[in-house]
DNA sequence: GAATCATAAC
DNA sequence: GAATCATAAC
């Protein structure tokens, strides 16, 4: 069920929760000033690179690919992968970092729910997502480490400031493990089992609407510490993603205000990063 | 005409072109995990502090307190003012860097192609239109000079890295007056007369749909420096903000794909501030 | 699921 | 003008 094959690398433009895909054509540098209204260029390219996509004929299998093929993917897309499972970076993250765990086993077509029910899944589930959030906190604490109180004694070594203990090891700093939450939607999007492994922030250019928010904001997310559900959780059934958006941070409640709430958490994302 | 009081701060966070307004409450530090779908707090507090706006029964005239009342504005807000004109930030950028020119003067109710029949109004707008043009050029310098080509020379002396000259004189770099756009849309949205002074680049989280965009790239913006208009221009009468989208900068025509376009001019933006 | 478009209500 | 909501078409 283990021995994933190592090949944690993260990188900064994948996972950075800004656009999905950076098909990236260095256009000749012209002067901006005088291209501004009509640019007199003969022929420019008539529409933007279609991006390079697998066709699906439904979009609810979207993920599929990712476990027929790992080793096509960039190590940004593809975080690691072995014979029982896939972990990738979402392709539209709605938090800073935002991964995702895929199993290749046979209960990958099921719903979590009832896939949760075996005790073995489960728990090599519960190993994956160990692994997948101690990743995704050590991409934390590259990113945030230098903004964060917690850290200081650790950035300070890092940065030459102060000498490294006698032993080498760095100072321990914040636990960055902690500020990654793991769980499923109760109604997931794709028919394909996938576990969310994602920071706390809900800080991302791709988190656009409400329901974004409330499916990784109100009970819609079921964390994998309360598996197995029990078969009266109400969990199970209901779910109201127009319900009121509140901050996941100081609990305002922001109505139906969605613009409003991205601005807060523009604003918690940066208080938070200084824990 | 001239004679501006001088209160030029651009405060980072106003400009920025990031959120409109920023209502700051630092909320209590709580363990982000912990606290994860339901806040436990007792007295959350209740919905977000209304942005303190002022009333206007008519959305259009939302202009007409800067004029009335320029110093009440914060110095983010407003840039300058004086007897004849205001210069401020606009609430809403549509680029890394988005003022207005407001007169104080009469002309304010007109229509700017009749106001700009006036050759005296005019010259008074253009001389503003000059001033304010370098306010936001010397902004653009202060924000991307580290990432110019053309300021090296003068970022080095800055950073201490190269000696000044003898006389003390920066090294000139890149002309960012140059990247300075100024003109006027040909159906303004707001009542009050308003020349809109922003950086080209167009890069802004408030650039949100394509009348935004359309609307600062392409004839429906008319370049201060076209004025007067001839009786027969076409612009002053047809617009078509629905057109294709096309890059300010490389003239790639992204059709009706917004979401494209802006993944597009992020990449751009960052290859402008390059040069 | 993402994304464009049209439409109230402010 | 901004912003929420609903709705095709992918």
């Amino acid at each position: 069920m283990a021995h994933e094959t190592s090949k944690d690398a993260i990188t900064e433009d994948e996972i950075a929760g800004t656009a999905p895909t950076a098909s990236s054509s260095a256009s000749p540098a012209r002067n901006a000033f005088s291209a501004l209204m009509a640019p007199k260029r003969k022929a420019a390219p008539p529409s933007p690179k279609p991006a390079k996509k697998k066709y699906n004929k439904d979009m609810r299998d979207g993920l599929d690919d990712y476990i027929l093929h790992p080793e096509t993917y960039s190590s940004s897309r593809v975080i690691y992968y072995g014979s029982a499972f896939v972990a990738i970076n979402d392709l539209y993250p709605k938090s800073s970092v935002h991964t995702l765990l895929l199993p290749r086993t046979e209960h990958k077509d099921m719903h979590p729910f009832d896939a949760f029910d075996d005790p073995a899944f489960l728990a090599a589930v519960r190993e994956q997502v160990k692994k997948l959030r101690h990743i995704v906190g050590k991409e934390l604490q590259s990113r945030y480490g230098p903004y964060s109180k917690q850290d200081i004694p650790r950035e300070k070594v890092l940065n030459g400031e102060v000498e490294p203990a006698e032993d080498g090891v760095l100072p321990v700093g914040r636990d960055w493990d902690k500020e990654v939450m793991a769980g499923i939607h109760a109604h997931p999007s794709m028919n394909h089992l996938h576990v969310h492994v994602l920071s706390v922030d809900r800080y991302s250019e791709c988190l656009k609407h409400r329901k974004h928010y409330n499916s990784f904001a109100t009970e819609f997310f079921v964390p994998i510490e309360d598996f197995p559900l029990a078969k009266d959780d109400e969990r199970r059934h209901g779910h109201d993603l127009k319900q009121d958006m509140k901050c996941w941070r100081c609990g305002m409640n922001f109505g139906n205000k969605f613009a409003k709430l991205k601005e807060h958490l523009a604003e918690e994302f940066k208080e938070w990063r200084k824990e």
